[in-house]
DNA sequence: TGACTAAGTTACCGATCGGTAACATTGTTG
DNA sequence: CAACAATGTTACCGATCGGTAACTTAGTCA
């Protein structure tokens, strides 16, 4: 989720831009600042290049001189949002190591948490796999690529907790994450579905954990 | 927003299409049924009129004699996807009447076989909104509308069912629903963590109607 | 036959898209 | 000061966008 960005210190610039070490904000970072913000509100292909410049202060000679096109930037700024997600997820999770129990439901509040401020817009790499076309293959590998980690961790994070049936339960509670998210779009600050997520996340937790019910007949 | 060409022939009514066996299809409707294709795999900002009307077989001109603009026809390919919808959602409840938890649970064996279709790109409404900027306020609106529909009916389905709190146990459904259209977008086919939701509606609804613990709102 | 209508065809408009060339300005550093 | 790198400015390119005008073709019906 798009929230705060903060001013990705350690850069790493390709080629023309040798390392400066001082601190004064470079044009590229104003510029790829500004495209994150702009990506995640008004979606990808809803931004051009010249908005983006433009809008960070500068113009598009400036931009093309920081990235190589408008795909490069894209990429960059879905790598950018996997990257804070993932630095969110940890952050959420860190008070309570060596108990998942409470680090999903710590990682629900902290979604629920986000959802309430009204720049949200649900789940940047969400929102762009729903944008992308068939044929943005780059694009839609990476998007995969967090998603499977996610289900990935959602998972381990079941399996420490000693469900019956972790797949299930891990996939589960990724369908309540994801429909946060997808829910967050439309529905406003905090009265959408969303806050649901915590209860039910409990309530499907309790069910894998206790010994009552085995899991439902195959239909 | 300009709906006033008359030009939406006869064919409004649901059984009149089917009518006859040996009309020529009029280019109109070719090229709505192409355009929500195409709406429906590139997105909405990925397809121009161009593109619709060469693939209708057609052209520009013929395109802008049948629709007032773009922005018409996206508008009544959102109708159009909600009107499917209900019809959708409504033949999967049909066979098991006064049954509320018999209806969810065909709701979501519904969607986990559509899920299972190759072409399935998950929730046009809600893919739709993921693209759109917040300044596209008509279509975005109707998107909303649409949602909170789907709310209200798991609600009632919910409250009818004697839940203990029909509210959480309804949006709860909802998380899960919109988490397998949302997910649907990234994992391929019958693979993807939609195919816990079945398990995971029976566990929540196990949770609200069996006299366990009781779910204080958190608000 | 003639009138009417639905549709195809071609050419065009202004705006915007991603992207580039050439040149002017600034700020730092030696 | 001069050298240099970063940035701003203007103008432009070809392609595509949504949208329109004018003309032609083909089918239908009286």
């Amino acid at each position: 989720m798009g929230g705060d960005k903060t001013a990705m210190s350690g850069n790493e610039s390709s080629g023309a831009c040798a390392a400066i070490p001082g601190a004064k904000t470079r044009v590229r970072d104003r510029i790829f600042e500004t495209a994150c913000e702009l990506f995640y509100r008004h979606g990808i292909h809803g931004v051009g290049v010249d908005a983006i410049a433009a809008e960070a202060g500068s113009n598009k000679m400036s931009f093309y001189r920081s990235f190589a096109s408008k795909d490069a930037l894209v990429t960059e700024y879905l790598r950018e949002q996997e990257r804070e997600y993932w630095a969110w997820w940890d952050g959420a999770v860190a008070p309570y190591p060596n108990d998942p129990r409470r680090q999903i439901e710590a990682l629900f509040e902290a979604q629920l948490e986000i959802a309430k401020s009204n720049s949200c817009r649900g789940c940047a790499l969400g929102n762009a796999a729903a944008e992308l076309s068939d044929d943005e293959d780059e694009l839609s590998t990476l998007v995969r690529a967090y998603k499977e980690k996610v289900r990935k961790r959602l998972h381990a994070l079941a399996r420490a907790m000693g469900a019956r049936d972790a797949e299930i339960l891990g996939d589960s509670l990724m369908l309540l994450l994801d429909g946060g998210y997808f829910t967050r779009l439309i529905f406003p600050l905090g009265s959408g579905p969303i806050c649901a997520a915590i209860p039910a996340v409990r309530a499907l937790i309790d069910a894998h954990l206790s010994g009552g019910h085995a899991l439902p007949p195959p239909r």
